[in-house]
DNA sequence: AACTATTTATAAGA
DNA sequence: TTCTTATAAATAGTT
């Protein structure tokens, strides 16, 4: 006789409602989020695409995946400031309205990266100035009690990135930021 | 005999390196892109997460995924504007760090989106007024040119949102947004 | 964290 | 682009 019976079920098919057990969803979620990233990565190396992730755990625990560094493809992209998408067809909706909008918001994505940009150019002046003149774009728009704490985020990203990446600037080609240092912002809510 | 050889090879290994071929390229990307979307759907409903995902093709063409509206699980965070995250857990980097970094950047975070929300408000009644004042979170960052721009965007959301959904409030529980409203700001390169 | 039986995703091909 | 199929990859339940 077999020795022992069967004893690992393998995967089963589970109902796509939420997880109820609280320790088992914690699980699902760092399983699931680490192939979310791995899913993300790969896309951008197979197909050279641009990538920006961010996920909040059940516990509110930010986590997010980027590639590259926005700079790239955008950049060839806002070379030539004349857009011309070509032809660009949506799957559902109104298809003139949408394919209006494709145009419209890639245009204005590209200005508000190459405002960023910009931005962070004068911020390296800043910094050698040591003078906090909140002139850099994501630094705009809260007002003064924000606005102090977005620069002590700056000084602790800086950090961070010290502390990961100790002597060179030349990052993992693919990196999963578990420590955020970056956001999303949703335009419309 | 057998009537004819096996012609399908099913799903072959690939090499984690660019696809070469421009038209391979950009199938594998619409496959991906679809289901990484997906994944990141179940993520949600699974474990309650709040998840945003903007990606370029490369095409540069945008696509993006996002549940929920950004309030929700953020709003009851802030709600007690008193940070607790108790314990958070680094798998590398500098531990004591990265735990400071996770609980302020959370922090901003919230701060950002509840500035967000206010501008939104405020939004409300400028509409109502039909007069421009610029004091949405997102409209500060840019100075005139862009400022326009973006809210030529604003504009063409409504529209698209008018166009997709035309006379109710509640979306789709997750909803796949494939002309994007929303953007990725990475705050470093 | 590691282990597998299964489910799910997807590379090729049509 | 969409469908089909065989296989690669992800992962649910368990240890």
């Amino acid at each position: 006789m077999m020795s022992k019976k069967k004893e690992n079920l393998g995967r089963q098919k589970i109902p796509m409602v939420k997880i109820k057990k609280e320790s088992h969803r914690q699980v699902t979620f760092s399983k699931r989020r680490a192939g979310l990233f791995k899913k993300a990565s790969e896309l951008c190396t197979l197909c050279g695409a641009e990538i920006g992730i961010i996920v909040f755990s059940p516990a509110n625990k930010p986590f997010s995946f980027g590639h590259p560094s926005v700079e790239s493809g955008l950049d060839r992209y806002m070379a030539r400031n004349n857009i011309s998408l070509g032809q660009t067809q949506q799957p559902q909706g109104n298809p003139t309205a949408s394919c209006e909008l494709n145009i419209r918001l890639t245009q204005i994505i590209s200005e508000v990266e190459e405002e960023k940009k910009r931005g962070q150019a004068l911020e390296e002046k800043r910094k050698t100035n040591a003078s906090r003149s909140g002139i850099n774009w994501w630094e705009g728009p809260v007002e003064e009690m924000n606005m102090v704490q977005l620069q002590e985020m700056k000084f602790a990203l800086e950090e961070l990135r010290k502390t990961v990446v100790p002597e060179t600037n030349t990052m993992p080609f693919y990196e999963v930021k578990e420590d955020v240092y970056g956001f999303f912002s949703w335009i419309i809510k």
